[in-house]
DNA sequence: AAAAAAT
């Protein structure tokens, strides 16, 4: 029990007993708020210089200029993706070499490295083929025989949380609506102190300004330190990042530390690429001052800085899963180490299209792992599923069990017909135009980028973000989003999870999406830690059986129900049917998507006039 | 019928 007392008692010791290890990278700092505003020009200074070839080259005379928004500017060179790794300008060279075909240890359990992707033998086809070889390769056995008791119970109450009767307890969860299941769940903690954790780590907290701990993390905390397994149910923008991560750094702490050639002791798993990146600078706010080293592993970015950061040791990886896979696959890294696996949106992760890649890598660590399952929906059907992966957990939800909407949205839905649809955009964003961010979901990425190219075309600052853009576009993309240079961002259902983005004001469903919990995702990306927000909803008839639904979600976040949108609920049926039956019962459509041309094309001039 | 996740 009380090495993590000891440990707290004396916060130093842990870092000077690993003073020779290097620290994390720095943390990335915030981008620069501001650039744009209603009526002066907007300073732009060129590409970015991350990825800009000649860096702050004068846009083209032209249109393009109009606005001070900048042409599109291909992001190449740095992230030369696709073309076999060689040729980055940072001269990471050969990363391909030694990848498949290397052998097998030659221990226990079949090796099964022979699924080499360079043949292509399950379909050359871009789309699809890729996705059944990544589903094919095996990873070696693990034997977990007789592994080591490890230490994973950290929890300690506070005087002040003792103090704290069962009835106090119990009315605390009620007024702040959580609703808890399991065995012996420790009582909520009302002010971050009462957590516990390293000094470190309340100086963070103190930096970033927050004051109370949210609901998530103030029942959340306490059972995560206990090593127990966890369901952690949330509204969007609640704060369940750090419900996950400050527990895993007292973990991470309290484990022996890395010997040469182990992986992580933390994995965090999210479903896109920007998620996770956007994870790992918050890890590496307060990872780096205890000196654990953290690092995102995922795909379209070079490997070899992600390989070295493996090899070198790093205690916490957040990765997407197939890139990750591809790791383990090539031996860069391994999970026996692995004691705490963290899946963020656990729903979507559990989905038929990464339930197979799960599967993969959760049978890569030790089954006394504890784990933990974060999202803000989370359907009946998927419980069953993640509790295969479960032991003895702990249920926590805040608000109602059933899908939510986060209060501080206002939910506006506007019943149309498709046509209408681009003239009704425009009207919303004349109106919204006011300095803040705009973000319009699509349905597919082709629709993203016909809206795109004639928003820019009539004049408006927007940028597309979907996943047959490189990834050096979409982080570019989102960077200029997030700094306001180009305040409408189009998206697909990439950037429908998770994303923290300050400030937008306004969410659009130009397509509505294709199951209530994205509907609730997408609109999550306003409203975040109790910031107002508005997300205005297009229906055409063809969505009428998400009709009746929406209004429940309407209902219960107290939203007016249009009676254009009442009279269609009751035309229809329910999306939901019996129980919900809308999760995981959709293909993939194969082949849809056209590739986005690596010049950036897509993105065209701004039309010559300011429209709002 | 879509998106996402390796090259």
């Amino acid at each position: 029990m009380n090495h993590y007392d000891n440990r707290y008692a004396d916060p130093s010791s842990y870092r000077e007993r690993r003073s020779d290890l290097i620290g994390p990278p720095p943390p990335v700092g915030p981008p620069a708020i501001g650039g744009y505003g209603r009526g002066g020009p907007v300073p732009y200074g060129g590409p970015p210089p991350a990825y800009g070839r000649g860096g702050g080259s004068a846009p083209p005379a032209g249109a393009g200029n109009f606005n001070g928004y900048p042409p599109f500017e291909p992001p190449v060179g740095r992230f030369d993706i696709g073309r076999g790794g060689g040729r980055t300008a940072n001269g990471h060279v050969g990363v391909g070499d030694r990848r498949v075909g290397s052998v097998g240890r030659g221990g226990a359990g079949g090796r099964g490295f022979d699924l080499g992707r360079g043949g292509g033998r399950l379909g050359t086809s871009r789309d699809g083929g890729v996705r059944r070889d990544l589903d094919n390769i095996a990873l070696p056995k693990q034997d977990f025989g007789n592994l080591v008791h490890f230490e994973k119970n950290f929890y300690v109450e506070t005087p002040s949380v003792r103090a704290m009767s069962e009835h106090e307890a119990v009315a605390y969860r009620t007024r702040r609506e959580i609703m808890v299941e399991g065995h012996d769940i420790p009582k909520p903690i009302r002010m971050f102190h009462e957590a516990n954790f390293p000094d470190y780590c309340l100086e963070v907290i103190a930096k970033l300004g927050f004051v109370e701990p949210t609901a998530i993390q103030a029942q959340g905390w306490p059972m995560a330190l206990k090593g127990r397994d966890l369901i952690g149910i949330a509204e969007t923008g609640s704060g369940k990042t750090l419900a996950y991560l400050l527990p895993a750094l007292v973990h991470v702490s309290a484990q022996p530390r890395l010997g040469h050639g182990e992986g992580p002791i933390v994995l965090v798993l999210a479903p896109t690429r920007e998620l996770a990146v956007q994870i790992q600078e918050e890890a590496v706010k307060f990872a780096s001052r205890a000196n654990i080293r953290s690092t995102c592993i995922y795909g379209g970015a070079p490997k070899g800085p992600q390989i070295r950061d493996l090899k070198r040791g790093v205690e916490i990886v957040i990765a997407t899963p197939g890139r990750l896979i591809d790791m383990l696959e090539a031996q860069h890294t391994n999970l026996r180490r692995v004691t705490y696996l963290v899946l963020d949106e656990a729903d979507r992760m559990l989905d038929m299209g990464f339930e197979p890649q799960i599967r993969k890598i959760v049978a890569q660590i030790r089954p006394d792992r504890q784990t933990l399952y974060w999202s803000a929906t989370w359907p009946r059907e998927v419980e069953t599923l993640a509790r295969q992966f479960l032991r003895n957990a702990y249920k926590v939800i805040i608000g109602s069990p059933y899908l939510k909407a986060n209060q501080s949205i206002a939910q506006v839905v506007e019943v149309v017909t498709e046509v209408e649809k681009y003239n009704r955009l425009i009207k919303l964003l004349k109106e919204a135009m006011d300095g803040s961010r705009i973000l319009i979901f699509m349905e597919t990425k082709k629709g993203c980028d016909q809206v795109t190219r004639q928003l820019r075309i009539d004049g408006w600052p927007a940028l597309s973000i979907h996943g047959d853009k490189s990834q050096a576009e979409r982080d570019w993309v989102l960077a200029e989003f997030k700094t306001g240079r180009s305040p409408i961002m189009t998206a697909t259902d990439v950037a429908a999870r998770g994303l923290d983005v300050k400030d937008i004001k306004c969410v659009i469903n130009y397509d509505f999406p294709s199951s209530l919990e994205d509907y609730v995702h997408r609109i999550g990306r306003t409203g975040r830690a109790g910031a107002k927000g508005t997300a205005f909803t297009f229906l055409t008839h063809s969505n009428a059986k998400f009709a009746r639904d929406l209004v429940k979600i309407l209902q219960e976040a107290g939203q007016v129900v249009s009676p254009a949108l009442s009279a269609l609920a009751r035309s229809a049926g329910s999306a939901l049917g019996g129980s919900g039956g809308n999760f995981r019962t959709r293909g993939r459509g194969g082949g849809y998507g056209n590739r986005a041309l690596i010049s950036g094309s897509n993105v065209i001039p701004l039309g010559g006039r300011r429209p709002w």
